[in-house]
RNA sequence: UGCGGGGUGGAGCAGUCUGGUAGCUCGCCGGGCUCAUAACCCGGAGGUCGUUGGUUCAAAUCCAGCCCCCGCGACCA
């Protein structure tokens, strides 16, 4: 039975850059909570892509020898490897060259201008080519030689005249229906503190945007002016749209049903495209806006932003190649405050590899199947009577309410603590119940039976609770406790439920789940 | 100048919005257990919460000032 339908986003990310922990980040939050949703219930779109088009792509594109969209798809493979290795369950990934990218754009700048929202305007003024940005010369800074310079990017502008029409998009109009709107949904935009940033921003003024491009044609032209190509405002926010089937006449009626999406996930830097120009298209397409736009936190290494001049150049794939998808996915998700920036290191990593994943809850899974193993011939002993008097059951019985409560505040660490202290409590209890004193007298064999069935289903809800996060080890296991695949569950608080675990199903011991790390044994093996 | 984030026991963080015995992980010291991945469990040492002043019966938490660190310099979430 389904909850209902649950769209959420990573960023359409920008072609030239192959993804980086940043960009990592971003995804497994968005793929953590998709996992969530759909275990929760939800028929969940899960949509990202790539930014292909642009002056700059062009311009990199040449300088390989490559036509655009030759570069572009020779970059395809970088991006769907690195979501392959991440278990990223995108359910469409958009690239903003296809043909459905095309038409979703056109339709809607044919909507937008049909509504009466864009004007053209012959532009004279301040052009970054960089940006792909005009300037009032009032924004301009100047450099040492006292040439004005780009207040974003410092490179030299040039001043276009010659009364080039462009078209632009009456963003000015929107400003009191977009305060009006963060009024009316204060969770539009979180954390709370990016909220306020948005707030005065729009407060101060919005101008009209100038969303199309002649001086070059790596782009989508415009219906009702094909000298013209959209800018990246009217191309690469729409990938949401055709991710989920909007103007595809294949998908009919599917775009309807999942927008307006739940979640973007954005980084910091592009919060304010998300939560100003995105909501204002929307409005002048007479669309309804997001719900949330989530602006995460940076990843910072030692206090300082990641960046490669500054020698921390890590790729996901080093990290996973150590510590293994799953823990790559639990170190970042859990460790880092999804809304705050976050410090980041190798020995945090491990530190938090060992104690979590390799003593807590590896750990927990060794000793209690290996104890199965010895005591009852690998075989889930029969559940005990009055099954829900223990100290686990009383756990495990609140656990889908916290760990839900977090996952609906976008709180990755709350939720895997929650999941944590049910693993805790359980190391805990073998140590107040000993079963290896148990097994010694014959006639407490019923007592060790309900001990050892309470773990085992101790064990079971721990791994259903971080499959979100750890789909490998989680659905390891869900195998070796006999159980079937984690994909097909669409009721996590029902499957919760304490007592679920079948009696006489065969437990697997196993090999180690997080076999331990020791920090100087790593060779992170960078060029 | 400006904008934003931050300064809490040795390290990394939570707590600050909604004032009221300072919490977590790691590390360290002592003890216990032996099913387990030198793991697990218990106890302990260690902080006047950047600084000054104010409000209050009471401030890490509210207000004002000050000091220091970081991002807003390129690829880039």
């Amino acid at each position: 039975m389904s909850k209902g339908t649950f769209f959420i986003t990573t960023p359409i990310y920008y072609v030239n850059a192959a993804p980086h922990l940043g960009t990592a980040y971003t995804t497994i939050g968005a793929d953590a909570l998709s996992r969530f949703k759909r275990m929760d219930g939800y028929e969940v779109a899960f949509v990202g892509g790539m930014d292909e088009h642009g002056q700059k792509v062009a311009e990199t594109a040449a300088s390989k020898g490559m036509t655009p969209q030759q570069w572009c798809d020779s970059m395809e493979p970088t991006f769907l490897d690195a979501w392959e290795l991440l278990d990223i369950t995108y359910t469409d990934i958009v690239r903003t060259s296809s043909d459905r990218q095309t038409r979703t754009v056109q339709d809607f700048l044919s909507r937008v201008n049909d509504a009466g929202w864009l004007y053209t305007s012959s532009y004279e003024g301040w052009y970054c080519v960089h940006e792909e940005t005009y300037y009032a010369e009032s924004d301009l800074e100047r450099n040492d030689e006292g040439q004005f310079v780009c207040p974003d990017c410092k490179r030299p502008v040039r001043y276009e005249s010659g009364g080039e029409e462009n078209w632009f998009f009456k963003l000015s109009a929107f400003q009191d229906r977009l305060l009006a709107f963060y009024d009316e949904h204060p969770d539009f935009i979180q954390p709370q503190t990016r909220r306020n940033e948005i707030v005065s921003f729009v407060k101060s003024g919005l101008k009209d945007l100038s969303i199309s491009r002649s001086t070059f044609d790596w782009g989508i032209p415009f219906p009702f002016d094909s000298d013209h190509v959209a800018s990246v405002w009217f191309d690469a926010l729409l990938a949401y749209l055709t991710g989920i089937g909007y103007a595809d006449p294949d998908r009919e009626g599917e775009w309807e049903r999942f927008w307006p999406a739940a979640y973007h996930f954005v980084g910091q830097d592009i919060t304010r495209f998300h939560c100003v120009i995105w909501p204002a298209m929307l409005m002048a397409a007479g669309m309804p806006v997001p719900e949330h736009v989530f602006g995460h936190g940076f990843l910072l290494t030692k206090g300082e932003k990641m960046s490669k001049s500054k020698g921390n150049g890590v790729m996901p794939a080093d990290l996973v190649r150590i510590f293994g998808v799953d823990a790559y996915r639990y170190y970042f998700l859990s460790d880092v405050q999804f809304g705050h920036d976050g410090d980041i290191s190798l020995e945090r990593m491990v530190q938090v590899y060992n104690a979590d994943l390799a003593n807590t809850w590896g750990n927990l899974c060794s000793r209690v199947f290996n104890m199965t193993g010895k005591y009852f011939d690998g075989h889930v002993p029969a559940a005990p009577d009055g099954a829900q008097d223990n100290p686990l059951a009383d756990v495990a019985n609140t656990l889908y309410a916290d760990y839900a409560a977090c996952m609906d505040k976008v709180d990755f660490t709350g939720a895997t603590a929650a999941v944590n202290k049910l693993a805790q409590a359980a190391n805990l209890y073998v140590e107040n119940t000993a079963p290896w004193n148990l097994a010694k007298e014959e006639s407490r064999a019923e007592e060790l039976a309900a001990v050892m069935y309470n773990l085992l289903e101790a064990c079971r809800i721990v791994a259903l609770f971080m499959a979100p996060f750890m789909p490998n080890t989680s659905q390891e296991v869900y195998n070796r406790l006999g159980l079937g695949s984690l994909v097909d569950v669409t009721d996590i608080e029902g499957a919760s439920c304490w007592g679920g675990l079948p009696s006489g199903n065969a437990v697997v011991t196993g090999d180690p789940l997080f076999p331990r790390l020791d920090v100087d044994a790593i060779d992170l093996a960078l060029e």
